[in-house]
DNA sequence: TTGTATGCGTTATCAG
DNA sequence: CTGATAACGCATACAA
């Protein structure tokens, strides 16, 4: 508690006590009689004794916290993930402390020092679109904080990483618009700086090739900041639209670039899939309530945030050296909706 | 920096001075010689030295570090609220604590005690459905704590607290579906233990009556559990379907509510709008490209958010007294979708 | 201008 | 079994 807080010399004081005994009695140590024990203990509860975590932290040298840098935490994907996190990090009695990289290098950086200083025991970090340079990181790594990756690793830095299978991901996305009559398929997606951009982005092609259509490199569109600008998937959008020999369907790489997209060509009046085929990585909830119901690829953000706050345990708790990193690759679902015809009534709204 | 992390001690026995001196050295004091300034700053520069914020906390007995405590992340308002929080904290140099009561009066108790034994520095809360005895805030509250409650406030506990105009909101919404020729309109809102449940059953029952529809009680449904548990808007869902006079429409009082309900009626073959109008609150970003487009009932969940951080801090701060409390009460927003007739196509999908 | 001593709340080490 | 003391990293009142 911090205002009023009663200590342990509080209690000693009152009870003519040393700090000592007390702490050790709140401790239930062997050392100490029975009759102490109960005594000490008793004036705790009834005065709502609670050690201050702070000064535990000062001394212990660990803060029972952990940092989460994610790039928006207003994003289905992750608010889903920071869920997973949370609720193993409850369950083990640990804070989360959240910031928002917003898709900026530096405020990364910034809110990297910020958490690192702040003394966390452990980091689980999702890259931005922005960041290139790692030497932050790496040097954070060599210190032997414990960190996990999530969803956008970094492929240098030897820790944990916990993904989905983004190649099959987007294989399986790719084919299912094949399957679907489309052939002009176009993909945005984020900056090739992510590893996940290059790994979807690959099966992309894989499921391209392996069905016989050559790879057009003015079908590939890339958003510097991951859709966060909004006008910038605008740009990519209408450039696809305004091609000669336009698409006739999408293939949206990130949740955030198939929401935009999606909104995107309903203003433009496009009827998704009659005019435009579109299929992408998505976490919404409601994507299956859309019109037409719509086929997402999803990542098991929940489990992913369980996964990493897991594995990050491990390594604080020291249950497992920092050097003896694994790579956890979860499963992505293909979610097909709409696959039974829709009754169309005349709507009122 | 938690690892290999270098101290005032350490400078100071590096540069043969003492440790006071290099921390006033630090802090820029006029009472150090512009040399020994220069040297002990290059030299901090130069081995990366930052402060120990947790040494800082235990002496200033403050952490720069605030409590959140929401009922679920993972939900687009919260997660909304919570970025326009994050945002306004991080420019104000503060740590945000995220933690989840999941609508569990149990959970919410334990976080509660957890952060504040964490030293926050601050507190805001939307209380979960289930609280009702809130002697462990108001304790809080007067051991001068700063607390800001949002959204789901606590009306006995005199502090600040922002919220929207949830009778109006509730009011518009149902004289939205009014106009829509509507004439039995059933309501699922949050238990009544929520202050906002209060509010905006109170907004639809006086657009019933002014539009001189009587209150039905048999089409007021509560979830104990605000929506988190699936069957429980389920059941009263299907207590509203079998009824023998069913009603014609719906107005879901809340974020989860009004998902669940679609994604139920949907599951039930209704087709809203026409078998049945549905209109709720909700801060989903999808709603306007629902099928068909949904109109909705939206809070201003970043601004909220904003302002209750900004608050937060003013008492803080101790710029403003906790005695000096405010509501400030935003307005909701009534997003009118689908006006125009849609193009219905064949879908492929 | 610089150094010494103290305290923030806790636990560990040593004495008694 | 219990108590005194030091230490965690820092800032500051007080001494020099």
């Amino acid at each position: 508690m911090k205002f009023e807080a009663i200590t342990i010399k509080d209690i000693a004081k009152a009870l003519g006590l040393s700090t000592s005994t007390v702490s050790r009695a709140l401790r239930d140590s062997h050392e100490i009689s029975q009759e102490t024990k109960r005594i000490v203990q008793e004036y705790a509860e009834k005065n709502n004794y609670h050690p201050n975590p702070i000064a535990l932290s000062l001394k212990e040298r660990r803060s029972r916290s952990i940092g989460v840098i994610v790039c928006e935490i207003a994003n289905s994907y992750f608010s889903q993930v920071i869920n997973g996190i949370e609720s193993i990090a409850y369950n083990n009695g640990y804070n989360v402390i959240i910031a928002q990289s917003r898709e900026s290098f530096e405020r990364e950086i910034l809110n990297l020092q910020y958490l690192t200083s702040r003394s966390i025991d452990g980091l689980i970090i999702s890259v931005s679109t922005e960041s290139k340079n790692f030497s932050y990181l790496k040097e954070l790594h060599e210190k032997k904080m414990p960190i996990v990756f999530i969803d956008r690793i970094v492929d240098e830095i030897e820790t944990h990483k916990v993904i989905t299978d983004n190649f099959k991901g987007a294989y399986d996305a790719t084919s299912h618009l094949i399957e679907r009559g489309y052939r002009r398929i176009a993909v945005i997606t984020n900056p090739h700086t992510l590893s996940i951009s290059k790994e979807r982005l690959a099966g992309y092609n894989a499921a391209l090739k392996d069905n016989g259509i050559s790879v057009n490199e003015e079908l590939v569109k890339y958003c510097q900041h991951g859709g966060m600008v909004y006008s910038e998937v605008q740009n990519v959008m209408n450039e696809l639209l305004d091609l000669e020999n336009r698409p006739d369907a999408i293939f949206a790489a990130a949740d955030k670039l198939t929401t935009n997209s999606l909104r995107l060509l309903k203003a433009r009046g496009i009827n998704v899939p009659v005019d435009m085929g579109l299929i992408g990585f998505s976490n919404i909830d409601l994507a299956e309530l859309l019109n037409p119901p719509m086929s997402v690829i999803r990542q098991p953000a929940f489990e992913m945030g369980e996964v990493a706050m897991k594995l990050l345990l491990q390594v604080i708790e020291s249950k497992r050296p920092v050097t003896d990193f694994e790579t956890k690759v979860l499963a992505t679902e293909l979610l097909i909706r709409g696959s039974t015809k829709e009754k169309k009534k005349q709507m009122i709204n």
